[in-house]
DNA sequence: AGTAATACTCTCCTTTGGGTTAGTAGCGCA
DNA sequence: TGCGCTACTAACCCAAAGGAGAGTATTACT
């Protein structure tokens, strides 16, 4: 079923794929995802640097605020110095494992039978 | 399982998942693929350029030479003039049908579950 | 007084993906 | 004779993604 339609209305941004790549797609984005899901415990920001090295300042913050702004993840800032952050899976987020799951299954069920 | 490992190991490249999105994360890779299992039927260059519309040539040949390298699709020339080429999913095109349309179903799913 | 720790933000730079336009070869048709 | 059809290729350009490094506020510790 999926798409189809989309071959005629010409609008790739409208289908569901691209939804799911728009959030999953990014260069850290799903290695982000994995990371918090490890043990089911919330995460610093800091100790997601270390998990995601070589990750930069920028990227680790940028996919973070566009996971949460995806609903993806959960951020609970405790006020407090130095500041603390803690970053978790919501059940959105824990949703999408699976698909991650068939997607890296696929790839490496394929990556080495050719090239 | 897929992959854990790769946060110890810090290269996302030798991911399934990476491999994957490879594949079919370029701008027109996954529309192409559908566009070729449509009807099982071989297309034509000029064919694919008018269902992929606004591709341009130098897209859609990218498109095509990385998915053949890929061993996705097939490609077979008829050595006639005016020149004939056709395009066909292989198996191993058409076995990451499914795949996609998990991607797309969760999109669909949750696209406007938020704003 | 100076340094470390945390969770960032800001600026500048390079790389990559994709778009636009023009050109190629050989034949049929007007 | 010259245009159109086919399936490309090559050149140049732009915008977005990502990388590198410095700067910020507050407190505790030495």
């Amino acid at each position: 079923m999926a798409d189809i339609d989309y071959i005629k209305e010409n609008r790739l941004e409208d289908t569901g794929f691209a939804h799911t790549i728009q959030l999953i797609g990014g260069k850290y984005k799903m290695q982000t995802l994995y990371a918090l899901r490890l043990n089911h415990t919330p995460l610093r920001y800091n100790a997601l640097k270390r998990l995601l090295t070589p990750i930069s300042f920028k990227m680790l913050t940028n996919t973070l605020q566009e996971l949460e702004v995806a609903g993806l993840v959960y951020r609970e800032v405790f006020p407090q110095v130095p500041p603390k952050v803690e970053y978790s899976l919501t059940s959105l987020g824990e949703s999408l494992i699976p698909v991650m799951d068939e997607i890296c299954t696929w790839g490496e069920q394929h990556q080495h039978s050719n090239g």
